[in-house]
DNA sequence: GACTTATATAATTGACGACTTATCTATTCT
DNA sequence: AGAATAGATAAGTCGTCAATTATATAAGTC
């Protein structure tokens, strides 16, 4: 299987996957807000969900004549494992959190 | 700028930021291992560098007649923003984190 | 059953980007 | 200063992949 940055170093691919984050949508639909934003054709889109498809990142299920598209977010947590180990911005976040978090339950059960 | 996604939709720049991430490296050093793992020149290997400097991916500094290179973290902020939203595990975590802060906060409020 | 609508596939073309070899620049060593 | 080493840049080639047009399949409509 190809590496998950592989299938999303392409715009028109990443922008399919943010309206699918919105929720499910037909391939007409997905056609029409592609197709407007990037001037490319039907069977242009249509091999691009073939991709996402086939890579994983999205699901299609038939309804009459019409496929339903929607995410499928096994992938991105791979994606996330690997960009966790460049981000040193986070981990002070989230000690930061977790502190708070300490905190919090501290002081909520002195109240109590 | 290029999308983020764009620069790391290569195989051989992903590999370099990992080498990367273990700490900065000479370009020498670089080629070494990507060179060996690739079967690709100095000069390719030399070519990625640069996207990845003037993609913000990552810095380098003379030290004398060599060049190392440094993981530049800020891009990396980007994906996992972008990212974030197609995952569903975290969400519910950071959503009882956020929480927590929340109420955290106001109980320490009602102490004070 | 013929026609239209929704979507996918096939075959072909073209652009872009990742290589190559050759060369340039800068630094260290003798 | 000249040679050697480290690395970057230049110019050109080539493969891949994302388009295109044309066509196929399948489901609803009349």
């Amino acid at each position: 299987m190809s590496h998950a940055f592989d299938i999303l170093g392409d715009p028109v691919r990443r922008r399919i996957l943010e309206l699918l984050a919105d929720g499910q949508r037909a391939s007409g639909e997905i056609v029409e807000v592609i197709a407007a934003e990037f001037a490319i054709s039907q069977p242009a889109v249509s091999q691009h969900l073939r991709v996402l498809r086939d890579s994983g990142f999205a699901t299609s299920r038939a309804d009459g004549r019409r496929r339903l598209y929607a995410i499928a977010p096994e992938r991105f947590d791979e994606i996330d494992a690997w960009v966790q180990r460049f981000r040193r911005t986070w981990e002070p976040r989230f000690e930061a959190l977790a502190t708070e978090v300490a905190r919090g339950k501290k002081a909520r059960r002195v109240e109590e």
